[in-house]
DNA sequence: TCTGATCATCAGTTACGCTGATGATTATGG
DNA sequence: CCATAATCATCAGCGTAACTGATGATCAGA
């Protein structure tokens, strides 16, 4: 229809968004839910800026979505000992099963989705380059 | 960095966005407005609703769109006389000339804004076929 | 110790997509 | 012809997301 790179950006962000956030409610997770789960899982624990910074979303924002993962027990947040100004943030046992499993679904999501193209992962690199990562 | 199509997706839209708002600025318009435009330069005049489709844009955001684009001085409601519960919108010459520089500009944005890319048909070859168009 | 930086949080703004309702107008069918 | 349904624009309101700016608590450095 439209060539224009807006709207085709736009719209593929939309079903994709789409997709995964009907094939992860029966969790109790969405897509934005699962990144932050993905960001604190690997590694040592993180600060609430740490992490923001690490998903490259807005520092005011991530409170309200670790308030709303705390609220479903994916996640505690606790008061680093060795510095009192962070919260350090760790998954519960919880956080971890769900985290896997929706993990497996993303996966899935993402492949279903893809399918159409010749080369899932040029289209994949596509993105990186224009990234410039 | 991150290898999650949601992320890439949503920062490859956000830069763009980004690219093409400072340089559409100048101009008095942003990508979305130009959208509009070219969806009503297009052919015979468009009610508000067809506008909406096209762009696939809520049929409440529309409004708002044209009210900016109308105190702006690029595009004119009149009542369809055929059909008075319409509004056709049509583009004023500010409107057409503005339009002309505005997509130029836009190319000119999208072409730099793809030049990392091998190929940069073959990128909205996948985002159309990812759309199902 | 004083000063400035850092972290989390809060209040408020803007933008967008969406639902549901309303009034005006047109189309349909009995 | 008239009553009903459908269509169009608009309005109020909701939820989400990104963002700004301020605050209090805490830490680091001079």
């Amino acid at each position: 229809m439209s060539d224009r790179l807006g709207y085709l950006l736009k719209h593929v962000l939309a079903q994709l968004t789409e997709a995964q956030t009907t094939a992860l409610a029966p969790h109790g997770l969405n897509g934005r839910d699962l990144a932050v789960l993905a960001a604190i899982v690997s590694g040592e624990p993180l600060s609430q800026l740490e992490v923001a910074a690490r998903l490259r979303v807005d520092r005011t924002s991530i409170g309200d979505l670790l308030d709303g993962l705390e609220e479903r027990g994916f996640v505690e947040r606790r008061r680093s000992p060795e510095d009192r100004r962070r919260n350090v943030v760790v998954l519960t046992s919880l956080g971890e099963s769900t985290f896997e499993t929706a993990e497996r679904i993303r996966l899935e999501v993402e492949r279903e989705f893809l399918a159409p193209l010749p080369s899932a992962d040029r289209f994949r690199d596509d993105l990186r380059l224009l990234l410039g990562e």
